[in-house]
DNA sequence: AAAATAGTGTCTGTAAGACAATATAAC
DNA sequence: GTTATATTGTCTTACAGACACTATTTT
């Protein structure tokens, strides 16, 4: 089976009598193909900062170094079916908000060969995240307070020591919490990292720990019941030492 | 070489004695690869109507069904340097706004084999959109007027017909628009879609085709000016039976 | 002068931010 | 009662939308 580098390159085409088209219809598995990987960049928001999960390479390239959860796709696999598996078999966690962020292939990305990266973002609450560590690391993100623009992101250990990533995953975990950062404003993906109930402050403080930034408490509130997302459980906070708060929940 | 659908399936590892780590170190050659295209939806404005530009099939699948500008990527080229060669291929156009806009994998979209197609939205000004239509068709977008969220979307030729899409084309069409509106509020995007000198009134244009609905002329003109992007020429409309309006760049 | 659009000034309504007052739980 | 936070109400300010008015060109 021949193997082309250059598929667009000049042919004598026999009928039609069109280069497009022949080009167009030109068998695939004639030329050489990438791997393709999904990596999944799973957040979960802790008293102020955001955690990720990684997993500690044993092998060459980056060996020791930290990694995204990833795995190469399935021929018969849809992408997100991909990154679902990949968050059950690494994290043991199902039904997970998943969202596709972007695809990284540069060529040299993977010093071993071309592997393309599909990466998803994965939203869940601080209980579903801390359950699942099973022999990797939960880690802090360090991003950039005011930086509007995701470039990459540093990563700290509990200890607060800094830990290496392989491969471009600074960047692939950059533009998770970029994206993460622009949809929460006008869309309602806040809810997935927080519990079925919660209350307004939890949710504010949800906001502010993603942003960065403290929030105006009044018009959040405001802000959040004019949306009529919010359906009020009827229960309330209890052991707090103050007035309770009321518990909401996620009305679709 | 042996090809296998189940990376993940158990083995025993010789060394080190962790399963993750043996299937990190996996050979990825092993695995049976999918094709990968980058396809290309190039926008442009048009009086009112968003502009797209699609090719005729003339081979199986989807003989005479309409589709987007693409091609397979090169094993050492990136895939935005894929998706401008794609540009320069087929429409002749260099040096464009381009930007990745999602990767669609279904393992179905492409009925004779796996193909993933990492998508990129271009942006043009209707000048240099016009000058490219070499052996292909320039088709009017069809956007739901109230819909925020992008579903697919339907194609019309320059007499208002119909023009049937290829493979998943409707849906990366869709996605285009859907990521163009929602960008063009926070980002200078909108720029790219206008010829070097414009006024604020074309630059409004641009604005209410893409969202499809009218705004407000004064606040459009003081936020548009409060952001400081824009800078004037100096220079003036010429030859429009009105008053003139002055004229504006995009100043970075 | 008439027509047509550019550009400016002002008013109003809406929503965010700030602040104060009241409510309700644990202790 | 004290403490601490929840929740409501009110005031102020910033900005978008609306509207009126003036400016400048071609015909």
């Amino acid at each position: 089976m021949p193997i082309v580098d250059k598929p667009m390159s000049n042919h004598q085409s026999p009928t039609p009598p069109d280069e497009q088209a022949f080009l167009d219809g030109y068998d695939p598995a004639l030329f050489e193909r990438p791997s393709v990987a999904v990596d999944v960049v799973l957040l979960a928001p802790d008293e102020g900062s955001i955690h990720t999960l990684l997993i500690q390479r044993q092998e060459h390239p980056f060996r020791l170094k930290w990694a995204l959860p990833g795995g190469f796709i399935r021929m018969n696999e849809d992408l997100e079916a991909a990154a679902a598996r990949v968050l059950r078999e690494k994290a043991g966690l199902k039904g997970i908000f998943l969202e596709q962020i972007g695809t990284f292939g540069a060529p040299k990305r993977d010093p071993r060969t071309r592997i393309l990266s599909v990466a998803y973002m994965a939203l869940v609450d601080q209980e579903r995240f801390s359950a699942c560590k099973a022999g990797s690391a939960l880690a802090r993100l360090v991003v950039p307070w005011d930086g509007e623009e995701g470039g990459p992101v540093e990563v700290l250990d509990v200890q607060g020591k800094a830990m290496p990533l392989a491969f471009d995953h600074a960047d692939i975990l950059g533009l998770a919490v970029k994206r993460l950062r622009g949809k929460l404003d006008y869309t309602p993906v806040g809810f997935q990292l927080l519990p079925k109930a919660f209350t307004l402050y939890d949710l504010q403080k949800v906001h502010e720990t993603v942003l960065a930034r403290k929030l105006n408490k009044d018009s959040f509130r405001r802000r959040m019941l004019a949306t009529g997302l919010l359906e009020a459980t009827g229960e309330q906070q209890d052991d707090v030492g103050h007035r309770p708060a009321a518990l909401y929940r996620y009305s679709a």
